[in-house]
Order: structure tokens, then sequence, then C-alpha cells
DNA sequence: TCTAAAGAGGACTGATTTGGTCCTATTGGG
DNA sequence: CCCAATAGGACCAAATCAGTCCTCTTTAGA
């Protein structure tokens, strides 16, 4: 066994509502949404709506404010936040078999291990291509937030 | 709920032991390799590993040939053989979001699924970058196959 | 033509992992 | 102080995965 455990990249239910959510704040910078306001308008249960945005403040993606007013922000311009960062906040590392430059594990089987490095080069490669990619980029479609306003919540599926 | 179940990309263990089983046949082409064979070298229990094998060849990397003497064969050289095509012929299609090209599902918020359809951009972006990589590149590191003949098996981990 | 070696295919199971919920702090404005 | 918010975990049910096993088919060769 040499994985360990997580996936090159996965890309979870939770991080699709992410960027649903991230890309309704990215429609007006600035502004500081509640979770319940978030959750009504993706249309994702509040609990899990909550967990997904403590993960992202805790990845520095959102800043949050506690307290009476409080609420989440981005901490940046849509531009500067890529793809990459809000799967990482989300599912931990993009990453990743044992036997991978900077892991401390070790397979044992030393031939084995240095081929196993060649997994370095799909994840740098994918790695990559999703810090190209910017929550800008992701929420284009959002032309006119105002007719997004007035649509409360649905359910999905 | 938008995501199908399934990941942009997972690269599952049993990914990584095809990758082994694949590079350890690419050592010399042409060869054919018994289920047994491929699995004591590459450490994997053979009940794993045949299945492995099965969906190699259901995923046309490998060709087999049943009856004894049988075994299994690279469909192609080394260097014409993607490491997307293998992700693909385990885990399934690398993949996607409903609310994506082709796809016939409807998340039924036009709004959101709009928006998701971006996601078409990172899926592409991955596709792409693997679809670069070849098991002849994933192989490289195995200059001295010989040794790696010399060395039965041994636990992993 | 029979036998044994090999793969094909699928059912099944135990163990993880995920998504999702909830409860108890903590923070801060009015 | 009180209420509105977030923080941080513990927790659970359901889905998924890795792994095993059993039966069937194919084929070489004695």
């Amino acid at each position: 066994m040499v994985l360990l455990g997580r996936y090159v990249i996965r890309l979870s239910k939770l991080t699709d509502y992410a960027v649903v959510m991230l890309s309704y704040m990215a429609a007006r910078e600035g502004e500081v949404y509640t979770t319940a306001r978030l959750a009504q308008r993706s249309a994702v249960p509040e609990p899990t709506a909550a967990k997904i945005l403590k993960s992202l403040a805790r990845g520095s993606i959102l800043v949050s404010q506690r307290g009476s007013n409080g609420g989440y922000e981005l901490a940046r311009p849509a531009a500067e936040i890529t793809v990459a960062e809000i799967i990482v906040a989300l599912d931990g590392p993009i990453a990743l078999a044992a036997c991978v430059e900077g892991s401390s594990d070790h397979c044992g089987v030393e031939q084995l291990c240095s081929m196993r490095g060649n997994w370095n080069r799909v994840n740098r490669a994918i790695r990559d291509a999703l810090e190209d990619i910017t929550l800008a980029d992701m929420a284009v479609p959002f032309v006119a937030p105002a007719v997004v306003e007035t649509r409360p919540e649905q359910g999905l599926r």
C-alpha cells in the first residue's frame, strides 16, 4: 500500500458547493455575507455551508468577522484566488503518493519507490493547471447577479 | 447535490498498483506476463492484481491471451499509453460534475448550472495534462530491470 | 480428447471516507 | 448583558473502495 489515502485531486461535492458560494460572493467584492444567506443562495443546507465556509476561512480564502453583523468576505480579489487553493482548503493537499519528493514516508521497496516518484510529474502538471484557473474565471457566467438575487432557493438535482 | 459521485480525478491505490505493473511490463515490450508473475514482482496481492489487469485489458491497455501459456501484454508501446488512459480504465471517466458539456443531467437551478459548467475548464486542463504523460515517462527510472528481477517480493509500507 | 493453466466476469464483504448534523465555546456590537 | 454570528469538534449514516472468491470460458499440449 503506497498511496496515503488521498487522491491526486478529488473534486468533492463540498468543493463544488464552495465554488458556487464563492462565485456568489465574487459578484460583489467587499461585501460581508452570513452563512445563512450564502446557504440560501447556493441551495446548500446551512450546517454544511457553515462547515465549508469555516474551512475556506481556515484556508485564508475568506476572512471571517465574528459577532453580530459578522460574516465572511473574500480575503482577496477573485482573480487572485485559484481553484487549487479552494481544493486544498477543503480536501487537503493536492496530493500525493508516498515516495514523492518531500514525503518522509517510505514504501520499503526501493526500486518501486524510485519509479513511483514519477507521480511527481503528474502531481505537478495537475497542480499547475489548477493554479492557472482563478475564481474569477469560474465565476464569469455570473453576468447578471441581480437575476440570481431574485431566485431564493430551490431543490437541486 | 451536483457531482455525480466521481471525482475530477482520483488516483486510487489501484491506479498506483497498475502503474507499477505496467512499468514492469514496459521494460520488455512484446513479452507476455501472467497475473501471478506480475503480482509477485509488484508486491500486490494476486487477486487484486488480477482485478487490475482485467480492467486494463478491458480498457485496451493490455491485450490478454487466454488458455495455458496465456497472460497479458502491452497493447501498444509504452510511449503511446497515457496516464489518462490508465486512470480511465481503472476509475472510469476523468470526470465531472453534472452541468458539464455532454451531460444529460441537470441540476434544476439554471443560474447555478451555467456557472458550474466552468468546471469544464478545470476538467480539460487536467485531462490535457494527463494525456501528455505516458507510461514511458513514468517508467523511466527502470534503468536496470535486471536488478528488479532479482528482488522477489517484500512487504510494502 | 482430456487436462491443466490461464483469463473473464461478477457477487460479496469489511473497512474507509464522505457528506452532513449538532453541540458547545468564543467573539463582538448595540 | 444579550443576541447574532463564527470556531471548533464530536459524531453518525450512507456511500464508496479495496480486496477476495467463486464459477465459467478459452486454449495449449500430452
